[in-house]
RNA sequence: GGUAGGGUAUCCAAGUGGCUAAAGGAUGCGGACUGUAAAUCCGCCCGCUUCGGCGUUCGUCGGUUCGAAUCCGACCCCUACCA
């Protein structure tokens, strides 16, 4: 029998006693950490809330482990350099808001939530070092990025070195049965794995999960990458960021964000590709705004883009409000705050990337005199839209 | 602790006294073509600018020099080998 659970995986440890675990009905204690390193969840993230969502409604227990201990180490996974240490506080708001957007996914009430700090603040370095003895330098080099760094003379910090087994004193503390993630995490899920074999316990299998593409196409999805979309992203983002993806990588969001089934991508790959990636975003959409809101993104994005008509909504500037002595166009432009420095506004007018009510605009320092009641439309480039009111 | 190599812009990387705001990639941005896709082509890519310029940058601080990313000194950091 063909089990869901195991559909969009990547590699499962332990598969053998998990399937037989799940057929007993045994009610399994489900394991996902996040490090609330950056405020944001990006769709990454959604690949392994899903899959967690699934144990959930199957009747599982979903612990999400907040890593509030372990953000201030940096978990080194495919980085090349340390993350900056954070401030108590700061983890602690990023926790907050990350609960707030994994619950438009997990449902709250079957979601057990801790935190690492309640047992980490509490162990003392005999402690940590005795956790030190499980591992050996050698096998903690097996670590794929462990070992490129290592070879090619990069530093590697102590403290990453920690970090698998931190993540791994996590699972026995929680009694994990499974623990899920991103096909990155594998090797520290395993520490997770052998740690609860040394001390005895039952064993946690392991699931990784496909790391979804980012928005360029190529890397993994990473707000260091900047290739992302997030959870809090506005409608008009989730929508637009979604149709800015490759048609090839369409497949997989399809696949892995929406759990559509290979019957069904087949079927959608007969229509055309930006119907298909239409249809893409507006369900992404809908799945954190509602459909109402999904099908005006739809329909707004068909207007402005398909036809080239001005957007309903743009962000409103007011002349009198703005702090400027001359009202030039790469003045106001400035004051908006939407660009990187005048530099780049001045770029963009030379090259032709900016209009004025639908007007290529020549000159820079185009005074924007009076203007009427309806104010005036600023495109720059193709995604800026703005209107200035008097 | 010793010896050797290294630290250059968002990233990779060239540059060993003036022609250097600094080659070449990559990413990114704008334009053309399109479907805000891909591919391709053209342009831009430290900041400010009254477009004359001005200011800041090559690990840090100090020095030599008319002039320093480039030379000297101290310090900080990374890597390798030895201990």
């Amino acid at each position: 029998m063909k089990n869901y659970f195991f559909e969009n995986t990547e590699v499962i440890i332990g598969e053998e006693e998990l399937s037989k675990n799940i057929q007993d009905g045994r009610k399994l204690n489900v394991k996902f950490g996040v490090d609330p390193t950056r405020p944001d969840l990006t769709f990454g993230h959604l690949v392994v809330f899903n899959k967690l969502r699934q144990f959930q409604d199957a009747g599982h227990t979903a612990i999400l482990l907040i890593g509030d201990y372990t953000a201030r180490i940096g978990d080194p996974s495919g980085r090349s350099d340390l993350r900056p240490e954070l401030s108590e506080s700061e983890v602690e708001k990023n926790a907050e808001t990350y609960l707030e957007q994994a619950f438009k996914i997990l449902d709250e009430d079957k979601t057990v939530v801790r935190r690492n700090s309640e047992w980490f603040s509490k162990m003392d370095f005999a402690d940590a070092l005795s956790l030190t003895r499980s591992m050996t330098v050698a096998r903690m080099l097996e670590r794929d990025d462990f070992e490129k760094r290592f070879k090619s003379n990069q530093p590697i910090s102590m403290v990453e070195f920690m970090y698998p087994l931190i993540q791994g004193y996590d699972s026995i503390v929680l009694e994990s049965d499974l623990e899920i993630g991103g096909s990155d995490q594998l090797f520290n899920m395993l520490v997770g794995r052998n740690l609860q074999k040394e001390k005895g316990m039952n064993s946690q299998a392991v699931m990784t999960l496909p790391l979804l593409v980012g928005l360029d196409g190529s890397r993994k999805m990473s707000k260091s990458y900047d290739n992302y979309i997030a959870f809090n992203d506005s409608p008009k983002d989730i929508f637009g960021k979604t149709m800015s993806i490759s048609d090839k990588v369409m497949w997989d969001y399809y696949r892995l964000l929406l759990l559509k089934e290979k019957e069904e991508i087949e079927s959608l790959k007969k229509t055309h590709p930006m119907e298909s990636k239409k249809q893409l975003a507006k369900q992404l959409t809908g799945l954190f705004y509602g459909s109402e809101q999904a099908e005006k993104e739809y329909d707004s994005f068909s207007e402005v883009f398909s036809k080239g008509k001005d957007p309903e909504d743009m962000p409103q500037f007011s002349l009198s409000s703005l702090k400027i002595d001359l009202s030039s166009l790469i003045n106001v432009l400035g004051e908006t705050k939407l660009f990187e420095s005048k530099g780049q506004i001045r770029r963009m007018i030379s090259q032709g990337g900016v209009k004025l009510d639908g007007e290529k605009v020549e000159n820079a320092d185009l005074l924007l005199g009076p203007i009427g009641e309806n104010g005036k439309i600023i495109k720059a480039g193709k995604k800026i839209f703005i209107r200035i009111v008097p």
